[in-house]
DNA sequence: CGTCAGGTAGCCA
DNA sequence: TGGCTACCTGAC
């Protein structure tokens, strides 16, 4: 039989397809799913999760399954439009990507369309990545630290002013300084991302959220700009700092999963 | 052809 | 702090 694991909540196409991750094509029902150098399958029915090509720890980890969803959720549940955010996507989970692999993706991503990423992730895998192979479907890993040594091995990538950020990334840092980054409070481990070539607020945020547990990290972009200025300021021109204040009182310590629900609700259902 | 897209850096008030 | 612009590239 194939293995499967029991989850309440969980919603795997939300979880996928909420903009947190960009490796995973969907076949049918079946989503096949890459991360560093793994390549496996997932598929729910109900509370089932049925999985192949990947071991339950590393699913567990992933995806974080031993994390409680219920109790977060309730914590901010603050006010009617997140909670219709939760009442829609219950089962939304914040995934745990690779720290390096998810830096270099979001720094891909500014100013791109998803599309677009997802090409320049593919070509980078494809470049720099190491083959691996689920049943005759053959993919890719995610380049290792350092393998990018000048933008020339970037031309195929298309990156534009991106390129720049990633060859000064990969001579700046590694994955085991990204994860020691965890034992850091979140300013400064905000702080010392930002000190990365073309890591502002935003991506800083989403590395911070998305791969290294700062749960409070709320990345800002210009949907969830939008959307927090129509739903919580009446429509006015906010500050940044403002905003900032307002997300950390009013969402708590779990912010970051506000974030998620109310990023997926807007661009489904655009605020303007 | 012009505009714009999940942002950042650099410069200025 | 807040506001502005250029930056590569590809799609509408």
């Amino acid at each position: 039989m194939t293995p499967r694991i029991r989850i309440h909540p969980f919603s795997l196409r939300d979880t996928l397809e909420c903009g947190q991750f960009f490796r995973f094509t969907k076949i049918m029902d079946t989503y096949i799913v890459q991360s560093s150098d793994r390549i496996f399958s997932l598929w729910q029915k109900g509370d089932f999760l049925f999985y192949e090509g990947v071991e339950e720890p590393f699913l567990i980890h992933f995806l974080r399954l031993d994390e409680e969803l219920n109790p977060i959720l309730k914590e901010i549940d603050q006010d009617p439009v997140i909670h219709q955010a939760i009442q829609k996507y219950r089962g939304l989970r914040l995934i745990r990507q690779d720290p390096w692999e998810c830096l270099l993706s979001f720094l891909c991503s500014s100013a791109k369309s998803i599309p677009h990423i997802r090409s320049m992730i593919e070509i980078l895998c494809k470049s720099f990545g190491r083959k691996i192979f689920y049943g005759n479907i053959i993919g890719y890993g995610f380049p290792e630290p350092f393998c990018i040594k000048n933008s020339l091995q970037l031309e195929s990538v298309r990156a534009g002013f991106r390129t720049t950020y990633l060859v000064k990334v990969n001579q700046c840092i590694g994955r085991d300084q990204l994860l020691a980054m965890k034992s850091l409070s979140y300013q400064e481990a905000r702080q010392s991302l930002m000190r990365l070539s073309g890591v502002g607020k935003k991506v800083a945020d989403c590395t911070l959220l998305y791969s290294l547990d700062f749960l409070e990290a709320f990345p800002i972009d210009t949907w969830i700009k939008k959307g927090l200025q129509r739903a919580y300021f009446g429509g006015k021109r906010t500050g940044e700092k403002e905003m900032e204040n307002f997300i950390s009182n009013h969402f708590g310590p779990f912010a970051g999963y506000a974030q998620l629900y109310l990023y997926h609700l807007w661009r489904n259902n655009p605020p303007c």
